[in-house]
DNA sequence: GCAACCAAAATTTTCGAAAATAATGAAATT
DNA sequence: AATTTCATTATTTTCGAAAATTTTGGTTGC
């Protein structure tokens, strides 16, 4: 592997799991000294950062951290919503064997991650990405499957914050994921899409309600 | 602008034109002498267009023009058909007398291009993006806006070819527009989707048919 | 006190060369 | 004749420094 495609995805993760705090700038001396690279590789992986959204650009003033908002993320959710009903629904269509044993698979493989106690958040991370993937993997769409993985991405950046703060779950987060991957195999697509509605629509909640909080504080003109 | 941006914009009208051959090599020398630059800003531009999918690269091989086939674009299109319906409805709902004038601008200048005897082909793109992107542009969400920018891109590739080889003109373009800008301000967000739908579906069948004949010559195990 | 201006410092951008790797082609071997 | 090996060449990748630009902080003039 490349430098260029270590410090990408280093730097990707890093983002995502908001190592970084949003806004701050990304300096190349610093990130050069924090991966242990020079500045070519660095630059490499900012642009693509930039073409995902995760970082910002702007001419000769260098690179920073996307930043978050409430608007954002329900425009992320919105977009998620009518991409993957629609690769769900083409998946449930034309996936044929192999696909339905992934998709068993990657539930049963969740499962058992969840199921621990220790928790390996990085491997179950993995996983709640794998499983959600491999419903949609056999859409037969690359473009649909591309902005899968873009949104993925942008909402993680929200989603991670919010599960590790949040209190006692309500939720049988489980058997959500078991519901939509029988209505999957039993070749429901209206069933098994609205189960995904329903499943993103209770993590949008439990996000807004963990953003709402730590509303910034923007000093008024007023108040300076 | 930096040259960096340069190089993007550059490479990228040159690939979406069809100045450099589908799979061809794109060298940093060769790109260097053509662009008069270094190899920096050549290769940021190379890692963006990457994440446009107009380049593939391969570790420690380089670049090359992603390659064309039918099946790409059957699945750019019916990705934009889902994308465009969508953002199409909602800018109907959102759009204010604002987005309505500069829908009707669009319509109008794309008109007086399209009616001039000795085309600005350049100019005549431009507006035609502009006109399609001013019925999307209240939609509210930038991830469909993006998603929209990117599948135009992916789609042009094919569009120019088609059009440029295209015999006599069956079809009145214009009216197309004009019929589809109509719908939309009188807010009937399923006749404009169903127009715009039948805009492109009118499109894709011109490009299969430029397509089809220039299948190229894939040798079977056998004549080997 | 406050804005405008200027030099110094910090930072990004770009270049040219060095390092690393892949591709080529000729010689040696089977 | 086909395959392997190995040196040569071509190409990509990375670095370190130079150039260009922005930011900072202080000084001047009002």
């Amino acid at each position: 592997m490349t430098l260029a495609e270590k410090a990408y995805q280093s730097l990707r993760k890093d983002i995502v799991e908001g190592r970084f705090q949003p806004e701050s700038p990304l300096r190349l001396a610093e990130l050069s000294d924090r991966y242990g690279m020079g500045f070519s590789p660095l630059r490499e992986a900012l642009n693509r950062l930039q073409s995902e959204r995760l970082v910002t650009a702007e001419s000769l003033r260098g690179f920073r951290v996307s930043r978050q908002s409430l608007a954002e993320f329900e425009d992320a959710l919105q977009s998620r919503l009518l991409i993957e009903t629609e690769a769900l629904t083409l998946s449930i269509a034309r996936g044929d064997d192999n696909w339905a044993a992934s998709v068993v698979a990657a539930l049963y493989a969740l499962k058992l991650q969840t199921g621990r106690a220790a928790g390996d958040v990085d491997a179950l991370k993995m996983r709640h990405h794998a499983f959600h993937r491999a419903l949609l993997s056999a859409c037969g769409s690359d473009w649909l499957l591309e902005f899968f993985e873009r949104l993925y991405a942008a909402t993680e950046r929200y989603r991670i914050p919010a599960l590790t703060a949040a209190g006692p779950q309500k939720r049988d987060i489980d058997e959500e994921h078991a519901e939509i991957a029988n209505a999957a195999l039993a070749r429901d697509p209206g069933m098994a899409a609205a189960l995904l509605r329903a499943h993103y629509l209770r993590t949008a909640t439990a996000i807004r309600a963990s953003m709402a909080p730590v509303r910034p504080f923007v000093p008024s003109i007023d108040s300076v």
